[in-house]
RNA sequence: GGAUCCGUAGCUCAGUUGGAUAGAGCGCUGCCCUCCGAAGGCAGAGGUCGCGCGUUCGAAUCGCGCCGGGUCCA
């Protein structure tokens, strides 16, 4: 049901039409059209550039082509007025009956207004927050968390299948570190002295609580054991305890991971190998020497030779090692054992949301993607860059030497899950951010937040006060469906359908970038033209919601209000965040 | 030094995948409202889209080279 997809359908049937009759040359490349709403709505509600691209395949000038399309286009069905603009655009104006009728299609599909099936089902792997289990999720990992989540719903609604996956690194150095740091708070929970954290450790004091738990469990036993011993007990189960802690701080964040994936036992299974096999065979591993980084002096560097992978065949800058000196797999290699999983598993699209530190890492996983699954399977990286912390206008501020850092919880529990969701997603993710605890909160057109939960706030508080003074009314979105709405005429009333009329498109367009933002900036705009009519009431009268001697046009105008509500609720899904049905009290 | 992201109004940022006269909020100026349709409304000023080449019917958008900032790497 997007206008849009459904218009650049009839103009290129009919542009087949007239290839059929010999009027235009057969085989146009029709690829580049595009039908869209022009900037400018005086143009018109639609906007193609048919003539301009066919205008060189067809050799005539664009605007005479154009001309020529126009006579063609004002006989499709809804169509009010075609004109020529510029240097060959054709405008289309449609009829107000059909912008009306769009208010029947949203309120009859309800929340699946704007599903779309672009996505054809294919299945889409999104990986995201991925933090290390060594400590609990601090503020920064709430924006990848959010964007990665609203990601994983927006691309269900245009109709991919989506798994959302965790990847927990609980093999390797920082959970050996994470677990002498806690063994040193067991010694301490034991009433040993340990005075202060050595370097290295990891000083937080949340490892008390992992030290308390495990003295409840396991007693004195590991006092006296040697380190080979207690090392992987103690892990496993600071791992297991923090690793609880990240689930309870992501239900918090209403977020739905859906596959926790443990390095530990990915490569236990064997699966290292059978990705750098798959390389193999595709002859992409040598034994090779790198040379040395360029620029800089490479003061301990000494060329040995290295098992690497051909990086540079997918574009990287330099091939990169899967071997350590000593023998063992490099990070990457297990990165790389984890992706072909992630494509084994069925998944053809696999998109990792990091942070800001791992920009340099991207080009890499992305060859080695491309690699190992034989072109077959595509990875997006999305960079989520900073967040500033501010409180009213100054940063908050915090020491990770000190381990003294702001927690997710902390966050959540100051502003609240929504506040902090729809924020994250007022940026892109490649912009930084910044997340002020007053100005979020502040109930002001300055704060998106507030400015679309008041504009579906206001729409359900007129829907009650509807129900009041017409107590014989259905106003249910069935019934409301099957009110007559040619008397909503108004500009403004119309502006905001087409908006609505947008809402598809939009998602659309958002899921192919892979884009969430998009859906905050679209409610924040509907939500200002929705304020907008609302303000025109106050001046005029007769363009209010509820005219008391007229029941049915408000009973129209109920069609609309619903309407608005259904798809500020719509794109609230996507982000993940609750509609509110009133404001005050 | 290399990689990567960013650079748009005084500030914070959008910009519909290359479209027409580049937009919003805040701030500023001027009117209006301040009778709960409360938590403001209307209008105005404000721009060399970092700079320079290039690609084409057409560039804030794509390519290359500089300049400036963030992040990473050693």
């Amino acid at each position: 049901m997007d206008v849009f997809k459904t218009f650049a359908l009839d103009i290129k049937a009919m542009l087949d039409r007239l290839s059929a009759a010999g009027e235009l040359p057969a085989g146009l490349d029709s690829s580049k059209l595009t039908v869209e709403p022009p900037r400018d709505t005086s143009h018109g509600d639609l906007s193609t550039n048919a003539a301009m691209i066919l205008a060189r395949q067809v050799g005539r000038p664009p605007r005479e082509l154009a001309e020529r399309l126009v006579q063609e286009l004002t006989r499709l069905p809804h169509v009010a007025a075609a004109t020529v603009a510029g240097p060959g655009f054709v405008n289309l104006r449609l009829t107000t009956a059909f912008w009306q009728s769009c208010l029947a299609d949203i309120l009859t599909a309800g929340s699946r207004y704007g599903d779309g099936d672009a996505g054809r089902g294919i299945a889409v792997n999104i990986e995201y927050v991925s933090a290390n289990p060594t400590g609990p999720l601090h503020a920064a990992h709430a924006r990848g968390a959010v964007v990665g989540d609203a990601l994983a719903a927006l691309l269900e609604k245009a109709g991919y299948t989506v798994t959302r996956e965790y990847y927990v690194n609980d093999a390797g150095a920082q959970v050996e570190v994470l677990a002498r740091s806690a063994y040193l708070r067991y010694r301490e929970a034991l009433g040993e002295e340990i005075g202060e954290i050595p370097p290295g450790l990891y000083p937080g004091d949340y490892l008390k609580d992992v030290a308390v738990a495990l003295v409840e469990r396991d007693g004195r036993q590991w006092l006296e054991a040697a380190e080979a011993e207690w090392l992987p007990a103690i892990r496993d189960f600071a791992i297991a305890m923090i690793m609880d802690w990240v689930r309870a701080d992501l239900a918090a964040l209403g977020v739905g991971i859906q596959v926790y994936s443990s390095e530990r036992a990915l490569v236990a299974s064997g699966a290292v190998a059978t990705a750098l096999q798959s390389l193999t065979d595709r002859n992409l591993i040598y034994r090779g020497v790198l040379e040395p980084p360029k620029g800089k002096k490479p003061d301990d560097w000494e060329p040995r030779p290295q098992l690497l992978f051909r990086a540079t065949e997918f574009g990287d800058d330099v091939d990169r090692p899967l071997q350590k000196s000593d023998g063992s797999y490099t990070y990457f290699a297990n990165d790389i054992a984890y992706h072909y999983d992630k494509f084994r598993r069925g998944s053809r699209v696999l998109i990792d949301v990091l942070g800001a530190d791992h920009g340099g890492y991207v080009k890499r996983m992305q060859s080695a993607t491309k690699a190992v699954t034989g072109g077959e399977g595509v990875l997006d990286c999305m960079i989520c860059q900073l967040v500033h912390l501010m409180q009213d206008g100054h940063p908050v501020k915090m020491s990770k030497r000190a381990g003294t850092f702001v927690t997710l919880r902390d966050v959540i529990d100051q502003v609240g899950r929504d506040v902090v969701r729809f924020i994250m997603l007022t940026r892109r993710n490649d912009q930084t951010l910044e997340f002020d605890f007053a100005k979020v909160t502040e109930q002001s057109k300055d704060n998106p937040v507030f400015y679309v939960q008041y504009a579906h706030a206001r729409c359900k508080s007129v829907l009650r006060h509807a129900a009041q003074t017409m107590p014989d009314a259905d106003l249910s979105p069935a019934a409301l469906a099957r009110v007559a709405v040619e008397r909503l005429n108004a500009p403004e009333e119309l502006d905001v359908i087409k908006r609505m009329a947008a809402f598809p498109r939009t998602v659309e367009a958002a899921a192919d970038a892979h884009e969430p933002h998009r859906i905050a900036f679209f409610l924040y705009d509907l939500a200002a033209a929705f304020h907008g009519l609302w303000n025109k009431g106050n001046d005029n009268a007769t363009l209010r919601f509820l005219i008391a001697d007229d029941p049915a046009l408000t009973s129209a105008r109920m069609v609309l209000v619903s309407a608005v509500a259904t798809v500020i609720a719509c794109g609230l899904a996507i982000m993940g965040v609750e509609p509110v049905e009133e404001l005050r009290g």
